[in-house]
DNA sequence: GCGCCAGCCTTACGTTGTAAGTGCGACCGA
DNA sequence: TCGGTCGCACTTACAACGTAAGGCTGGCGC
């Protein structure tokens, strides 16, 4: 019994070599299975969701290509036959994060109940995706974007396209769904950026913070950082969010009517 | 440009050893004048500004330990006697940023007129920084804050307890300060981001994108998203930030009566 | 004169991204 | 059945990185 769950110093799970449990590998490919061997085959999309869960999992500083290659059973410059360089791995693992919001039921392609309902469940899709993989999130913004117009965290012409077509079905003039694209984004980052920033930093419940930085709060300098520091530490991120969003979407709708 | 280290032979200035040309040593020193070689003595705040400048000019992946060294003059060791490491170096290259604020005459440290005038001064103060320093600015808000409720862009206990203060003297509650705290910096944390981000992508003046990008949104899929191209390109940050600022602080009056 | 020590340099180690070449197994036309 | 080709992983190698450890030097106090 190997690799006892609470001792091994990296906890990645390499599938194991295994000498090949099946008798005939030929009788498996003709029933139709795939590759015999449990190392089953490389491939993009497989390295991407190796090196996402491996974000999630050590954080971005911890992502290596000889410890991904590790984690998908092959030697680091396996690697290179699939994805052109690092840069290029994290750009996929960008795509594959807004992908998932392809996936969310919850999100819808086009307004068709209302744009404001339109961008509440694309909002509260983004924000499922960031909370999801708060350590990986950051990368959505940090990112060089193709086009300076491209907007992180919507960074992909596909749901550019959506959000403006959405908007002009719905009645906005080509202005105003461009600035509500514009506020949209800024509104989405900012928000998402520091409530997944809070998560990373969130080590204890509450109250505790450096020493250094305990001293100068309590010290009679900053009186009022000391005062409210309950309030600050509360966390109330999803209700705030809902507010800022409803507050959002009732500037856009000013937008709407004054650049119709 | 950058980013691959492999081959760039460094076009870095380093200021030249220049053989002293001071005769006498000691009588420079007499007549007040500090170290008499051009080789100006070492310091961390010299290091934090030459990181900065480095930074400015080649980006954040141009920064390395060995450059910095260089660029001030010495071997890249030699910076270990000033700052812990490199993690350390950018902090206090963030430090820097936010102490550029301090300087500034237009922003109050308490809000003397108002506190619409107050946050109005604050937020073009960092705005300004950030887009002094668009290379920069997003450390900013990649460095993992203090404390949770550290927000970045206003990094610091002065700057936050200053914001806190101020919001209380205009009459705010324990409650709307908070609240107005964690819009103030949701709100220009991602408007500057992208603005800067956007500002970095800048390299033509428009319309140029990449080609297999332009065969995308060309090709009849992303229709809007091709009409739309010139007013997606037309850069109108300016403008747009005071507006969706102005509208900030419209909401922050509401708060301000509901919590009050 | 002597030792101390701040301040810088040198050397060295482990790790990173990746260019280049090697080797092996599966397929395929003869 | 046999080479030949080729896809795919491995091996080796290199320059650059952050930084630990220690060495030199020149100006200071005693």
């Amino acid at each position: 019994m190997d690799a006892t769950p609470g001792t091994t110093p990296v906890p990645d799970a390499v599938p194991d070599p295994a000498p090949d449990p099946v008798p005939d590998a030929d009788a498996a490919v003709v029933a139709g299975e795939a590759v015999p061997s449990d190392r089953v085959a490389l491939d993009r999309d497989r390295i991407l969701a190796a090196a996402l869960a491996h974000i999630d999992e050590q954080g971005l500083a911890g992502l290596t290509m000889r410890r991904l290659g590790h984690r998908v059973g092959v030697e680091a410059m396996s690697l290179y036959r699939y994805v052109p360089g690092k840069e290029e791995l994290l750009d996929g693992v960008v795509e594959l994060l807004i992908g998932d919001l392809r996936m969310d039921p919850d999100v819808l392609h086009s307004p068709t109940h209302g744009w404001q309902d339109f961008l509440q469940r694309l909002a509260h899709g983004v924000r499922r995706v960031a909370l999801a993989h708060p350590k990986a999130f950051p990368l959505v913004a940090s990112r060089p974007p193709e086009a300076p117009w491209l907007r992180p965290p919507l960074r992909s012409l596909e749901w550019v396209d959506a959000f403006l077509s959405g908007l002009l079905e719905e009645g906005f003039s080509d202005e105003a769904a461009v600035a509500a694209y514009r506020s949209f984004t800024s509104f989405l980052l900012g928000t998402l950026l520091l409530e997944v920033s809070a998560h990373g930093a969130d080590v204890g419940p509450l109250d505790v913070v450096d020493d250094h930085l305990a001293d100068d709060v309590e010290a009679s300098r900053h009186a009022t950082v000391w005062r409210l520091r309950h309030d600050l530490a509360h966390d109330a991120a999803a209700t705030e969010f809902e507010v800022a969003l409803e507050s959002l979407l009732e500037r856009l709708t000013l937008v709407r009517s004054e650049l119709g």
